[in-house]
DNA sequence: AGTGAAACACTCTAGAT
DNA sequence: ATCTAGAGTGTTTCACT
């Protein structure tokens, strides 16, 4: 169940590029029946290495073109401030990833908005929800890669 | 082609939580037909708001726990320096995301790896390749939040 | 231009050998 | 691992509005 050799990670490989292909094309490519892989893609499913299939859209074309990492210290320490900020950064769309940092009171967050001015936006709204003693955003001027492929 | 409306942003957004599904459910959600569904969705395709449809697997389940992000500096301006950095870091596979930033010489990496003796294995690769003159790690304790769903 | 209904062709899925 | 068969799906065609 948790054993994954050769052949499974190349079905893996092949699935985080395109899980769109057939099992008729996976198989050939990894040198197996389509049935033999068939029932390979359904363990490695049911085992929950492959967690799900989604649809990637280009952020250009949805008008999110501007991709943001902020910085966010905060002084508060009640038990509850961590669960309103989980609940608050989940609720936000924009926000694609927020992560308890080593160095005690440090939080990151990965966002994706339209422009400067929308930046400014989510950051009113996340201050408003709960207290933060520091903000500090910097912009990407540039991707030089990102991709969803885990190494295998 | 660049007109997208509420029906293709509902198209969108259960495609981005489910791949999977067929265009008979996807339809029903949305209230097309079958292949009127098909039709938005093939055009959405062809207009690269879908980039591509992927595997997502589990980082656990693969032996890569350990989330981080990597500060990097350079004293160095060369004109293909930034080239080769980013040949670097595309050939890299537990590098997942690498951004230039705003501030001049900044740059962010976010990489996947199994454990702190892993990452110091990866920052030994990363430094013998390019020249970095300040590096410097902050490890993810905890996921808030992480997707790959754009706000619609 | 965009829709729904039906026909077709193909792929998945599962059981048996 | 291969074969087979049935169910379900993607894809095309056509008629309609």
């Amino acid at each position: 169940m948790d054993n994954i050799d050769t052949i499974d990670r190349r079905i893996l490989s092949a699935l985080q590029q395109d899980a769109d292909q057939s099992l008729e094309d996976l198989g050939a490519k990894v040198g197996l029946s389509r049935n033999a892989c068939w029932r390979r893609v359904r363990i490695l499913q049911e085992s929950g290495v492959i967690r799900k299939r989604v649809a990637l859209l280009d952020p250009q074309k949805l008008g999110l073109g501007l991709s943001v990492f902020i910085q966010v210290r905060t002084s508060n320490h009640d038990p509850d401030w961590l669960d309103k900020f989980a609940r608050a950064v989940k609720l936000m769309p924009e926000i694609l990833g927020a992560y308890r940092m080593t160095g005690d009171l440090d939080y990151l967050i990965h966002a994706r908005v339209s422009d400067v001015k929308d930046y400014d936006a989510l950051y009113q709204r996340l201050i408003a929800k709960v207290d933060l003693s520091d903000v500090s955003a910097s912009f990407v001027m540039e991707e030089l890669k990102e991709t969803t492929e885990l190494s295998l």
